[in-house]
DNA sequence: ATAATTAAGGATAAATTTGTCCTGAATTAT
DNA sequence: ATAATTCAGGACAAATTTATCCTTAATTAT
């Protein structure tokens, strides 16, 4: 669905919101190993999700890190993926067409249309929030750790 | 939500299944005209999809090309995306987690799972056929030129 | 048989995505 | 101030996806 890139946008974001706070900010090797990614990639993306403190802060320098403020821990997941540049792929045609639309539809547009709103709202309701705190909770996960 | 060469598969498959018989094999060159894709890579993919003659057939020489029998046209869209690997795509982690299960769960799998149970049944209930009468019907459209 | 047409398939190239590494800048502790 | 730590950002490398080209094989018409 997603790239991988966003796939760990995502699970950092989750993870920064589970632990990371002002004063207790989380390293990139930290990060890494609990989502399962590469650490210097995901290093990376993190400054895109940094970009005008959009998604996450981050600091320089010992006990330095990433962390969020409790208003983008509300932000819904959708910002991610805006962040993340994957706003083109909740409005693509499944087949491919530069313009696909009510007026001018490819053969599965009026059916996929469906389901891509219930995946739209998902992903506006969904908020950072809410997945870090299941996440808290410990019955759903953010890596494929057997422990 | 799936690679371009799945994209030029569905359509071009459409296309075939629109115009293509035994006696009325169509080329490479019209079907990349009529879906708007680069000739020599769509000749690739079709190659693919005549793997064991399992969606469309081919023949070369003069009057050669593609076409369809009419089994093959009730194939369900999901046969196409099955035999483009595609697979990977229709049960996979929103998360990007290796195993993500019932029993270990993503923080997004409850609610992503009802959406892509849909996507499926949508996959396996559409036929070729039924895209193809469609858009011979002239409702819909498999490709972008304004004419 | 020969020539013409069309797909098959391999080699290769270009573009994009994924990933690594290194230097410099920011911050903190001593 | 200096040293140590940690992120920022650029350069580079590897892998994958997208795309092209060329030679060969199959088929048809003459």
């Amino acid at each position: 669905m997603f790239s991988k890139a966003t796939e760990y946008a995502l699970r950092a974001t989750i993870f920064i919101a589970q632990k990371g706070t002002e004063d207790n900010k989380i390293g990139i090797g930290e990060i890494s190993k609990a989502i399962d990614s590469p650490p210097s990639f995901t290093a990376k993306i993190l400054q895109a999700l940094r970009k005008n403190n959009k998604i996450i802060r981050s600091v320089s320098g010992p006990n330095g890190g990433f962390y969020m403020t409790e208003k983008t821990r509300k932000l819904p997941v959708r910002a991610i993926l805006e962040a993340m540049g994957e706003n083109e792929m909740l409005d693509k045609c499944v087949l491919g067409l530069a313009k696909c639309s009510e007026t001018k539809p490819c053969p599965m547009h009026s059916k996929y249309k469906i389901i891509k709103e219930q995946l739209i709202e998902l992903f506006e309701t969904k908020t950072i929030q809410h997945l870090a705190d299941d996440t808290k909770n410990g019955d759903v996960f953010i890596n494929n750790k057997s422990k």
